[in-house]
DNA sequence: CAGCATCCGCCGTGATACTG
DNA sequence: CAGTATCACGGCGGATGCTG
């Protein structure tokens, strides 16, 4: 039952909401592209998972896939144009993190500018 | 098994995350500020999630209760400036959904260029 | 109106093993 | 290396009904 498709916030969110695809965006900006690379990076993550979300970004248009069919086999996954717009809200949500989430978190006054000034 | 802890992306992702919370940041951002009132701007949500959803923002300090102990029951919700500053990325989020996903409120602005890169 | 209790089903995720 | 197949678990969220 998806919330609201009319609502672009929802719709961002349900991209956005598995516990592995923004991190996974942001290791694929980063510069990792390889399967085992993100594997690695994305420690813990298990190989369907990792596989399962890249294929859902890459049906978004996210990611983009380019095989190389060598003898090693390799893929590459890079971000589309799509998918670095995503940054921004990484970004966002990192300084958040930070900013409140970091030294002094929950029920506290919370100043107005916690780390801005 | 929190993804990393130490990661402000993955923690503010962990509080985000939740189906209905960013729809819930945003409302109470608008002003609605009572239960049934959000029950019914949160179109399908059930008084539990709600619920669930409120208390936890409530544990988290980003949105705070009022209540009033009146005949006709009355507790009201507002946004900390800890839920305040959840809009940017709220914002962020509408805009990305706006751009690139194709949802579109006709209401609101469009501040960037769509497709850009 | 505000909010909790209970039950239940779905989906995402994890673990492991196997294939091209 | 780069996946896929299977199995199982857990948590989130939905539906209903009840209380203060």
């Amino acid at each position: 039952m998806p919330v609201d498709e009319s609502c672009p916030v929802c719709r961002t969110a349900d991209i956005v909401c598995g516990k592995w695809t923004l991190l996974l965006v942001r290791e694929l900006a980063e510069g990792c592209s390889r399967f085992c690379e993100l594997e690695r990076s994305l420690t813990g993550i298990s190989p369907r998972t990792l596989s399962l979300r890249l294929r859902a970004l890459e049906e978004e248009g996210i990611v983009e896939r380019a095989t190389f069919p060598e003898v090693p086999p390799r893929v590459e996954y890079v971000l589309t144009p799509k998918g670095e717009a995503l940054l921004p809200i990484i970004e966002g949500m990192r300084t958040y993190g930070q900013e409140w989430l970091g030294a002094s978190c929950a029920s506290e006054p919370a100043p107005r500018e916690p780390v801005a000034a």
